[in-house]
Parts: structure tokens; sequence; C-alpha cells
RNA sequence: GGGGCCGUGGGGUAGUGGUAUCCUCGCUGCUUUGGGUGCAGUGGACCUGAGUUCAACUCUCAGCGGCCCCA
């Protein structure tokens, strides 16, 4: 990353206008079609887009087989009185809610939601099928759409009315295995970014009054865009026994009383997309990790005339290694283009990693290999080419993370003061922390100008304000004294101010 | 939630009360291959609806859609 001239370039780009150059990543490098007139807010998955998403699927559905979880699937309906039941789902997703009032021509006797969330058709199900501690824990997880009829304005990926994600949903027979669990589903979420999306995340809590409808604790992992915005990137729920109690979900313990369970519930959608096209990308267009890739390699052949002939077996040779060593690649091999716009479309579409084949590589037994986000070229041995290639893909994934980790450190800032909180984040963007008491209406002050709130308080392990054996500031006085930045009462615990998706 | 800007071939734009130009794009042929090759031929558009008008892509209103700013 040692071409500061690119990044400069990047930078400028895509802080000035960082709408229309998301809105143009997003049609030019094949990901999304709007959807049709009057459906404004729905788009259409383009392969290259769903490719990537199948990706994201298979990384973290292997982790959710491997920690017990089991797939399943539940109707796109839910019955008006099946939501009611549980009130706060009704209040939060109320204005939101598309209904079904009609079918083959006739009114229905009840009307149907088009599942916002599924909690409230799911867990009845689980409410039947756990019996004795013996059932539990019971994890379900479904990868389905759901359809929140979103009034503010839409974007790809980010927000839209119909979006992909999986929704899990558990049962336990403690309140710590349920916060066991919430915890492990946030981790795996904190995975998919930093693992797999080159995404470093901050993970931590919802203030209470901003947990998902029903829910206890509402755990989170955020994501800085370039123009300094938060993005809720994946939450995990511990639902208290609020459904379980809504629900009728108990179990006979081991010493034959009957227990109301504890549940969560916890979800990644397809925005995860959006941030991995926002995060990476640049003026040329779409980059993207190796591990999400539709395809990691492209082979780009260059010959004359008199060189075609051998120039494209040496390419196909490599070709041949590199797939049968597990890459994804593809060899460009069409006649009817030169190989500057080759290099060109292969860029914009993301392909992380190109493979020049020429005669002088022919002739020297060598391949050129160059490095999307950067231009980075490097010549290595026709021998061992998989391996070379392996390397390299793993360089570039580094890569990638180092200059999102940097970014994000350099935006993580710390302000005591409603003033100073509101002319950061006015300057600045990005994160702002401060000492806070805890209390909604100290997030007011700073919600009421700019439209910035609390995205995320840092667990009690990771908060400076909170000691090792969970005393707050407030009760630890001596050791502490940190006062809110808002209204100068004793700082319970450090808040995450920022503007948000 | 409030305000503003905008909607013209596939994409990006210009212009006009009398349906249009440039750059690109698709196709065909030739040419070309280490950063969007060139030439020729050819194809293709004024968001939708209503109103004003002899005439609307242009003006007015509404709708739909997009972008930006503020809350």
């Amino acid at each position: 990353m040692s071409d500061d001239v690119q990044e400069l370039g990047i930078t400028e780009s895509k802080s000035h206008n960082t709408g229309e150059w998301y809105a143009e990543v997003v049609r030019k490098a094949g990901l999304a079609d709007y959807g049709p007139e009057g459906m404004s807010g729905f788009i259409v998955t383009r392969p290259r887009a769903y490719a990537i998403w199948e990706r994201l699927q298979g990384f973290l559905d292997a982790k959710f087989k491997n920690t017990g979880v089991q797939n399943a699937y539940f109707p796109l309906f839910i019955p008006e009185s099946y939501l009611e039941r549980e009130k706060d789902i009704v209040e939060g997703f109320d204005p939101e809610v598309a209904w079904v009032t009609e079918a083959g021509n006739e009114e229905l006797e009840e009307r149907l939601a088009v599942r916002p969330t599924s909690e409230s058709i799911i867990t009845p199900y689980i409410s039947q099928w756990v019996r004795s501690h013996r059932d539990l824990p019971l994890r379900v997880n479904q990868w389905c759409s759901v359809v929140r009829w979103e009034a503010t304005e839409t974007k790809p990926f980010f927000r839209t009315k119909e979006f992909l994600w999986q929704e899990g949903h558990t049962a336990h027979a403690t309140h710590e295995d349920a916060w066991t669990e919430t915890l492990t589903r946030l981790d795996q979420y904190e995975s998919v970014y930093e693992d797999l999306l080159a995404i470093p995340v901050l993970k931590g809590q919802k203030p209470d009054y901003d947990t998902f409808p029903g829910a206890e604790t509402t755990t989170t992992v955020e994501a800085l865009m370039p123009d300094g915005k938060s993005v809720q990137a994946g939450t995990s729920h511990h639902l208290g026994q609020s459904f379980a109690a809504a629900f009728d979900i108990t179990f006979a313990d081991e010493d034959e009383n009957e227990r109301l369970a504890h549940t969560t519930s916890w979800g990644l959608s397809w925005r995860a997309i959006g941030a991995l096209i926002m995060t990476h990308s640049d003026e040329q267009g779409l980059v993207l990790p190796p591990g999400v890739a539709p395809t990691q390699a492209v082979i780009v052949p260059i010959w004359q005339e008199d060189t075609k002939d051998a120039v494209l077996e040496y390419a196909e040779g490599v070709a041949a290694d590199l797939d049968d060593a597990g890459v994804r690649v593809e060899l460009d091999d069409r006649d009817e283009r030169n190989p500057g716009f080759k290099f060109n479309e292969h860029e914009l579409n993301g392909i992380p990693l190109r493979v020049e084949i020429g005669p002088n590589e022919v002739d020297d037994g060598e391949l050129t290999l160059v490095h999307r986000p950067d231009g980075e070229s490097t010549v290595v041995d026709r021998e061992g080419v998989a391996a070379s290639v392996a390397a390299h893909l793993d360089e570039l994934y580094a890569k990638l993370y180092a200059a999102a980790e940097e970014t994000l450190d350099g935006e993580v800032r710390e302000a005591d003061g409603r003033d100073e909180i509101l002319g950061t984040l006015g300057q600045h963007g990005g994160y702002v922390k401060a000492p806070w008491c805890g209390d909604e209406a100290c997030e007011a002050p700073i919600k009421e100008p700019m439209a910035a709130e609390i995205v995320m308080v840092p667990f009690e392990d990771d908060d400076p304000l909170v000691d090792a054996d969970g005393d707050d500031a407030a009760g630890d006085a001596g050791s502490h004294g940190e006062t809110c930045a808002i209204c100068g009462e004793p700082a319970q615990r450090t808040a995450y101010f920022a503007k948000s998706y």
C-alpha cells in the first residue's frame, strides 16, 4: 500500500459524493438494478452480487452448523393474531408491515402479514418442540427474505423494502445460556466482517431504549463507512423471557419443575454486501477481498499474430493448474477485446488478482501478477503458480483489512461536552466516544441538531469506565469519577456517537 | 419528517413550444492486442398521466423514479 497517489485519488472521489459514487458502482459493476416502476425500494440482485451473497452465506452457515444450529424454513406469511401475541413486536414493526388481505379473489378472514421478522411464527413452533430440559438448547435458523415497508429513503443493499438475510432463533434453559448464545452469534458476525469481508467492526450493545422490539439486550457490530456514517452490520438479541411468555415456551427441568425458557434471535442481512462495496471500492469500480470474490483471479493473455498459439496454450496450462488448486480462475481469451479493455473491465468488476501472460512471460517461464486494490505488480515463476497465487490472494486480503483498520482507528475520537461532541461529529464524522450516564435524555441534545445517535456501547469488559469486578464508575468513584459529557452526572458507560445509516 | 436539484437511445450529456446534437453503446466488416485500437456502415431515446396550446420532449399540475442537503 505504498502507492499513496492512488490512495489520495480514491479518498477524494469517495468522500466528494459518496452516494452517487456508490450507486454508480452498484450499477456499473453489475451488482444490482432498481426494481420495476411503482416498486421503489426494491432491487434486482444480479448474478455477481448474488454470488457474493452465496459466498457469505456459505461462510456463515458453516459456522452456524459447527455450533449447533440447524436450518429450517417457516412460512412467508404470519397471521395477524400471531403477530399480536407479543405486543412490542406489533408496536415496533406496525408501520412497516405489508399485509395480504385478499387471495384468490376472496377477502381473507384474517389478514396475513408478510414477515418483517419471524419470531412470531417460529416461537410458537419452538414452544411445541420443547418439552424437557433435554430439548434445550434448541436452535433453528432460516435463510430467507423479509419485507419492511420503509418510509425512509432506500439504497441498494443498505436499505431496501425486501432484503435477504438469515434469522436465527434459539431457546435455552437459563438466562446465562441465552447470553452465551447471543455473544456466540455476535462473534460469528464479527468474523464474517473481519475474516471474510476484510472490514473491522466495533462490537457492543445498543442503549436499553434502543433494543429490538421485545428484547432485553440488543448486541451489535458496527462498521464505519467512508462517508463517516456507521452501519449496523449485524445484530444479536437476548430476548429474555418475553417471547417465551407470550408464546408459552416452557420445559420440565431436572428438578421436575416447569420453567420458562430464555430465547435469542440474531440476524445478518445483505447490508453486509453494501458495507463491502462501500468500504473497499474506488473510482475504478468494485474491489473485493478474495474470500467473497466470485472470480478470484483472471488471466489476461496478450498476444501478437505469431505468438497467439503459444501464449494461449501457456495460459490454458496456468488456468488448469489454478483450477486444480481450487482457485476460482477465469481465462479471458476473448479475441475481440484488447488487453487494456479487459484490464479496465475486470477492475470495474472487482476481480482481486490479474494474471498477465504475454510472449515475455512465455519465454521466461513466468507470470505477471497485478493486485486490484493498488495495481502492485509482481513477476513470479510459472513453477509453483498455485502456491504463489494463493500467497498473493492472502496478501490482498491483508492489504484491504489493514487499510480499513487504519481508517477506522483514525475515525474514533474522544470528546467531552455536548458542543465538543457535535463539533467533532460535524467536522469529521466517524465515531465520537464520550462518558455517558445511560439516560436517553442525554442522547437528545446530540440527536436533535445532528441526527447522530448512540450507535454502540462497548461491553462491560471492554469499557474502561467499568471495573473488572463489574462495578460502574459511580459505584466506585474512588478510581474513576468520570461524569456524563452531557448532564454532568456520574458516568456509567462509554457511549459511541455517530451518524448512521 | 422538511427543503432543493433532476428524469432525453444501453451509459453519460447538449438543446429546443414545431420530436434533436455530440460522446459513447449494440450489431456487421476490416483493422488491432503489454492500459478502454482505428475506420466504415448500420441500429436505437425525450419517465407516466392530466392540463394549457394549432402544436408539448420543452410550460403548469399530479404521480412514479433518482440524487443531494437539513431534521
